[in-house]
DNA sequence: TTGGCGATTGGCT
DNA sequence: GCCAATCGCCAAT
């Protein structure tokens, strides 16, 4: 863990234009939660791309009520309800009208972490922010921050700090049955915060 | 109207 | 590592 240095908020045109390339982006960025006590940070360390016309994607059969967000212009929160039990948080990362997604699965904290273990309730220090329900669960993100702009000051955005990013690594993505042979998961090669098996963690 | 299933987690072996 | 819990979505009835 490391002092947050030189923080900064992206503006939208500095994020690629493009579902892989967003993903393979946002690892070593990071993700900050305004609330009314203070500020949450954490760093992204593991990330999954949900491109145009990928059948394991919530955009595949089209835009409706629940996915509508996946169709904002790139850079806001698309948040569901998935499993009954966990709140996953996504960044829309097409052009407008066009559906696409990249998953935050893993954050490493940075700042405020005392209250992220209040809200995890007993974990490992590595888990805080390992999963990408737990992730939601540790920054407090639920469907009120569905479709928020997080390239815009406010509770939810997206930015950079100085620090540097370690080995990207790429691998399947984590849990799927549908187009599970694409190498569109990207991580922090070594990371302790990263989620999964050993193997898809090195 | 209904049944199967999922971008998961936590507890137990 | 395995498995049950949990519930909203959607395709098929």
């Amino acid at each position: 863990m490391s002092p947050v240095r030189r923080l900064r908020r992206f503006r939208r045109a500095e994020l690629p234009v493009d579902t892989v390339e967003l993903a393979r982006f946002l690892i070593g960025k990071v993700v900050v939660r305004n609330l009314k006590f203070g500020r949450l940070i954490g760093r992204i360390v593991e990330t999954e791309a949900y491109p145009i016309g990928d059948v394991a994607g919530h955009a595949f059969r089209g835009k409706t009520p629940r996915n509508g967000s996946l169709f904002l212009e790139r850079g806001h929160a698309y948040v569901y309800f998935g499993y009954g039990s966990s709140f996953l948080l996504n960044v829309s990362s097409e052009r407008p009208g066009v559906g696409g997604g990249v998953l935050l699965r893993a954050i490493e904290p940075l700042e405020g972490i005392e209250r992220m273990v209040r809200w995890r309730g007993k974990t490992k220090p590595a888990d805080i922010g390992r999963g990408p329900g737990r992730l939601t669960k540790a920054i407090k993100v639920d469907l009120h921050q569905d479709g928020s702009d997080l390239c815009a000051p406010g509770p939810l955005w997206l930015g950079a700090t100085t620090q540097a990013t370690g080995a990207i690594g790429k691998s399947v993505r984590i849990g799927l049955t549908r187009n599970a042979q694409r190498l569109l998961r990207f991580y922090e090669r070594g990371n302790p915060h990263v989620s999964g098996p050993k193997r898809l963690r090195q």
